[in-house]
Formats: structure tokens, C-alpha cells, sequence
DNA sequence: GCTACGGTGACACCGAGTATCACCTCCCCA
DNA sequence: TGGGGAGGTGATACTCGGTGTCACCGTAGC
């Protein structure tokens, strides 16, 4: 059998080099600038070849915002998991502590990170695209719960959608603050915000 | 004198220019996608140089989302025009319409045009950037009406947000429908999604 | 030991976007 | 009316991100 959940030598060195790669890329990013870091500088810093950043990270953009993409169908699934009596926006909010969860874990890195993303245009912009194909599993998450005369698409889909802009925004604040301010309230706050 | 106001013949060839490679290009990317027109194609096809095409649109995206850059300034002066005792929900519920106005106005333009935005991932991506761009602006709009006691930043940007969000989730659906469903309905749908 | 396969590096290539230069046209002023 | 300046255009060269291809090399498996 040794189906999915095997982990080869392969592979384990697959891993290793990723996250090698993604060190000193954050390393390079954050003291030369995203942009100003070319993908050969990259590659010649970490003594690879540009083909071999290439085929780790598709895009440049994804060096960075990499782990991101799991991050989305874990909220899906806490989403799944809360009480079916509770409404949608408590749900939501809910759901959402698996990232405030992460960022708690290590709030130095997630704070570099988190700059870097908001001082570059480019990785904001990628981080919105990721976040936005979490949408579709957030709207049909919530329209498999609660009781039976479920709302429409347009509804379920603004509630997904302003959920993720009050995580985002509760983010950016967390850092301007420099991590000083407390992410879960920042987050209590931003879902207050439309409760009207 | 002659300030901003003025318009002198050059500035009414740029316009008439600018609106040709428009309408030439709209019908490129409509026809062979938007990824498959290269600028080149774009430039021949309207018989002008690849330079001219990137002078007068600082980018391939712009071609098609140029005029999106005007709505958001009209949506803040919209939002800062109503009536200080409406709740923040309802004044940007009313903003919107200019938008929903400029859709009314055109539309067969908007329909073609807002489908091949949501079909082409570079398009949807700009689009959300020059979106983005909006939020301090109404943001600012907010801070600035109702009652003394304002509520915080926080607030104030998970309420422009959400009602960006409301817009485009509308605005996808009326799509969808192939423009037969009514806009203003579904952003009234959209927006009451929020109220809890 | 031989072979088949996965990872790697080294190209060549494409297209977007930037910068620069020469030319040309039109307008204004002498 | 002629000259000069300014703005628009085309041509060219360049950088960089991203794709595709091919040959090489190590390792695993027979």
C-alpha cells in the first residue's frame, strides 16, 4: 500500500531544500526588498541553479507565501466542525482561530513575514489570490450547515468573503501595531464591525 | 490659466486614441482570450508600435481597466454626499449605485467586459488592486460623517471592505445571469447578508 | 553491474515592462 | 513666413519572470 501518507528519502530531502530554499529567500527579501531580489540572486545565494527555484516555487511570489495554501481547506474543515446551531458568523469567526492559532505559534516569524507581504505589492496581491480560492470551499462549507432553508449563493458568499477581509484587516493592523495588540481581539473587533 | 480644466486638440486626439486601441483591443481579447493577444498583436492590430500601446496603458491589464480607476473617487464623494444619520451600512449600500448606474447605463458593454475580466485571472487580480486602492479612501469617507463618537480604523475598513466585497459578489452573480437578474437587487441581497 | 527514474543544471525561448534615442509634426512666437 | 521648442511616436536594446527542453548524474531496484 504505502499510498499518500509514505514519506521517502525523496522526499524528506524534497522538503529539506524547500525550506532551505524559502530561509534564505526571506532572508534576501527582507534585507534587499522583494523586488529588488532577482531569482538568479536567489538561486546564487542558496547555490542552486534558476531552474531548481523554478521548480520548487512555481512563482517567485510562492517562495513567500508558499504554506499559505493549506491554510484555506483547514478553515474549511473547522468551519465544518462547529456546532450547527451556532449562525454563520460566529461560526466563522470560529473557524478563523486555526490561523490566529498559527500566528500565535510564532508570532516573530508570521510578523516578518506579515511585513514583507504588506510592503510588496506583488506578494499582497498574491496573498488576495490565494485567500480568494479559499472562498468557494468557505461558501459551500457554510451552505452544507445550520438548519434547512439555507440562504442563497450571493449571501453565503458575501459572509465568506467579508470573513476573510476581517482577517486580513485584523492582521495588517496586528502588525502596524508590531504584534503588540492582541490578534484574537483584533479579530473579535473586525467581526463586530458588521453586526449592525 | 487654463488649468486642469482645459481641453486643447492634443488632448482630445489622446482621448480619441485612447478609445480606439480600447475598443480594438476589447475585441482581441473578447475573440482569442486575453493571455493569447500579445501587445504586439495588439499594436498591429490597431496599427500603431508595441510603444505606443504601453505609453498610453502602463499595462496590458489597464487596456481593459482603465476606466475603473474614476469609479472609486466617485463612490467616496458618493458616500461623503449622504445624509449624516444613515448608518454606515445603508450610505454605502447608496454609494454603490453610482456604479450600478454606470452597469444600467451600458449594459452589453458591462456584461462583455465583466465576463472576460472574471474569465481571465490576470484581469480579476487588477481589478482587485484598483479596488483595493479604493478602501482608505472610503475608509476616510467614513471616519468622516455620522455621529461624533466614530468607531475605529478597524471598523470603519472591515465596513469598506465587506461592501467592495458585496459589489463584486454581486456584480458576479449579475454576470452569471447573463445580465437578466436586476444588479441593484442582488447588492441589496449582497449587503443584506450582513445584517445578523 | 546494468538499467530506469527522479532531480538538477544549462540552455533557448517568449512576453511584459522600462529606458533611451531619433524623428517628426504641430504650435507658438518672433 | 521662418525658426524653434515641446509633445507624440517608432525603433531598439535591455531586464526579468516564467516555460520548455535536453543532457547529465546519482540512486534505487532488478
Amino acid at each position: 500500500m504505502n499510498g499518500a501518507a509514505r514519506t521517502t528519502a525523496r522526499e524528506v530531502a524534497r522538503d529539506a531544500v524547500r525550506a532551505m530554499l524559502a530561509e534564505v529567500a526571506l532572508d534576501l527579501f527582507r534585507r534587499d526588498g522583494f523586488d529588488n531580489v532577482t531569482i538568479n540572486h536567489l538561486a546564487a545565494a542558496a547555490g542552486v541553479s534558476r531552474s531548481t527555484v523554478l521548480r520548487y516555487f512555481g512563482t517567485k511570489e510562492d517562495v513567500v507565501l508558499g504554506a499559505l495554501d493549506a491554510h484555506g481547506e483547514q478553515v474549511a474543515v473547522a468551519l465544518r466542525a462547529r456546532p450547527p446551531d451556532e449562525n454563520d458568523w460566529t461560526a466563522l469567526r470560529h473557524a478563523l482561530d486555526i490561523v490566529v492559532e498559527i500566528y500565535r505559534q510564532d508570532p516573530a516569524a508570521a510578523l516578518a513575514t506579515t511585513r514583507l507581504v504588506l510592503a510588496t505589492p506583488a506578494l499582497h496581491t498574491r496573498q488576495w489570490e490565494k485567500q480568494h480560492s479559499w472562498r468557494p470551499a468557505l461558501t459551500q462549507a457554510l451552505a452544507e450547515r445550520g438548519a434547512s432553508p439555507r440562504p442563497g449563493a450571493v449571501t453565503l458568499s458575501v459572509r465568506a468573503a467579508a470573513a476573510l477581509d476581517c482577517l486580513n484587516i485584523a492582521i495588517a493592523h496586528w502588525a502596524k501595531s508590531d504584534g503588540t495588540l492582541n490578534l484574537a481581539d483584533l479579530l473579535d473587533e473586525a467581526f463586530a464591525a458588521l453586526t449592525l
